[in-house]
DNA sequence: AATTGTTATGTTATCACATAACATAACAAA
DNA sequence: TTTGTTATGTTATGTGATAACATAACAATT
């Protein structure tokens, strides 16, 4: 994807953020637009004082609570989430839709991709239920090599 | 289970981890087997400082790299697993032989399962296939409440 | 038994990630 | 304009993990 490609879809993401959270009545204040700019721009998973850093060339003044909050506000909305493997955070595809998070994460370029496999979403949900186990929340992350990685050095 | 058996499950996995170690000619030194029986006796994530305040009281020189050392070998050995959602340690079930790791987490009793459920497992591969991802690692990762919290509490 | 390379442990300091607690400010509804 | 609520500012600290370097234990030779 060329950058002004990229460009783009940012600030399309931020658009669609701006009427996601108009919709819902729910408050995209500044910082927490900028917190959200900052993953989109990058779209990798970044700590969240990898964040704070480039959040102070704009606001000086923010701190851990700043970045922390605004990402809790994010991942409230579905417009964030965390990869618990990495304790990073990434700026999510479409949070128009809510989806169960599944997560390729490229360990040569870094890239994270979400699967949403409905086939893993079912033939888990159905596990989970043949031995009575209520989820709430589920993690699936697998870390590896992505196809492009892999084609460009194969070894 | 009644804490007797409990008891005696632990003995076993201990000396299963001895055999295996033998066998692999690798040292399960007495730092090392202490942790890991810290962690079969209460079978229970626990984070590495609940784990170094309990080898404190066997070794009162104990400090974090001591834990992390130990938690390092005991992960390669594949005798300890790692909860990335919770920052935590188990000890494994079934160390005889590797399995992807597949967690039930319950936010209730605290007690994890592992699931080892076969088709998920190639649900997720043929998906990962299908996408031309080389997986190295894999997390599955589902918090919720047990079959057995669920009958006690039903709400 | 002495040598030597390797693996394990001891020790200090510090990094990285996250939140508690309390004060102030902005906003929105009445 | 008051009042309740939500958001932000600020300080300090809690929690999880590792870097870096020194010493000790071990195991395989000669």
């Amino acid at each position: 994807m060329k950058p002004s490609t990229c460009q783009k879809n940012c600030q399309n993401a931020l658009r669609v953020a701006d009427q996601l959270c108009q919709g819902r009545g729910v408050r995209l204040t500044p910082q927490r637009r900028q917190v959200l700019e900052i993953l989109c721009d990058h779209h990798k998973p970044m700590g969240a004082y990898d964040i704070l850093d480039l959040l102070k060339s704009e606001l000086p003044a923010a701190k851990p609570p700043t970045v922390y909050r605004a990402l809790e506000f994010l991942l409230e909305q579905g417009l964030v989430h965390r990869l618990e493997s990495l304790n990073a955070y990434v700026s999510c595809i479409h949070p128009e839709h809510p989806h169960a998070s599944q997560f390729l994460i490229c360990r040569d370029c870094g890239e994270v991709r979400e699967l949403e496999s409905r086939s893993v979403d079912r033939t888990l949900d159905s596990a989970l239920k043949a031995c009575g186990f209520a989820a709430d929340s589920q993690v699936i992350e697998v870390t590896g090599r992505c196809l492009r990685c892999t084609e460009r050095d194969p070894s």
